[in-house]
DNA sequence: TAAATACATCAAATTTTATTGAAATGATAG
DNA sequence: CTATCATTTCAATAAAATTTGATGTATTTA
C-alpha cells in the first residue's frame, strides 16, 4: 500500500467547496432562520434567478440545503445535520490533534 | 441599503475554499498528529513537489497551517486557532435552528 | 567554491467553476 | 387549452483553479 493516508469522504469535500463562495454563504445565512422559496431569495440578494438556482444546485449536491415543492414555489430550508457533520469534521481536528514536536527529516522513522 | 444580508469574511470564504480540495484535507490529515516538512509530504502523498507546494500556499493563505523554517527545511503545521473559527461558524447555524442535533452516546456533558 | 538539497515561484496547458440570457419544464388559474 | 408564474436547464462564454515542468533562491555539504 503506498498512499496511507485516508482519503475525506466526497460528501465532506463538496460540503466545504459548496461553503466556500460569499453568495452561498449568504444564502445559508436567509435559510437560517426559515425556509425561502427562490423568487424571495433573488429579492433579498439582488441577483438573477438561473444564478441563485446554479448556486442552490451546488449546495443540495452537498446536502446543505433541502428543497420542499410547494405548487409552483420551491421551497429551500438548512440541512442542519449536514452542517452539524461538517463542523464535527472540524471539532476533531481540536479534539484529537496533539502538538508534538517535528521528527527529524532526515532521520527514518 | 440594498442588500442586508451580512457578507462573509473573506477569512472564512478562504478557509473553506482551502478545505473543498481532497488533497488538503490529506495534507491536514498528516498534520493533525505532528508538523512535517513539504518533502515527507511528498512521500507520504505521492505528489510532486511544485503541487504540494501550491497546495500548502492555499491552506497558508487561509491561515490553516503555519510555516516553520528551521535550516533548510520547512516545517508546516496546524493553526488549530483558525480551524476552530470555522468550527465556530457552523456552530452558529446550530443556534437558531428548529432541530437540535442528538448528542453522541459517547460524549457526555 | 561547486554540488546537492529543500522549497518556492513562474509560465503554459488543462481542467473546473461561474455567469449570462434564452429556452424548456411544470404547476396553476382562467 | 392557453396564458402565466416560478424555477430549472442549456449553451456559450468568461473566469478561476489545478497541474506540470522548468527555473530561481536559499541553505548545507563536500
Amino acid at each position: 500500500m503506498r498512499s496511507s493516508v485516508p482519503i475525506p469522504s466526497n460528501l465532506i469535500v463538496l460540503g466545504f467547496r459548496a461553503l466556500s463562495d460569499p453568495l452561498r454563504l449568504q444564502i445559508l445565512e436567509l435559510l437560517r432562520q426559515e425556509e425561502h422559496c427562490v423568487c424571495d431569495l433573488c429579492d433579498r440578494l439582488e441577483a438573477a434567478q438561473s444564478k441563485l438556482s446554479f448556486h442552490l444546485k451546488v449546495l443540495k449536491e452537498a446536502e446543505l440545503v433541502r428543497a420542499r415543492q410547494e405548487g409552483r414555489w420551491i421551497y429551500y430550508s438548512l440541512n442542519l445535520p449536514q452542517l452539524v457533520a461538517l463542523e464535527q469534521y472540524l471539532a476533531d481536528y481540536r479534539r484529537f490533534s496533539p502538538m508534538r514536536p517535528a521528527r527529524s527529516c532526515d532521520s527514518p522513522s
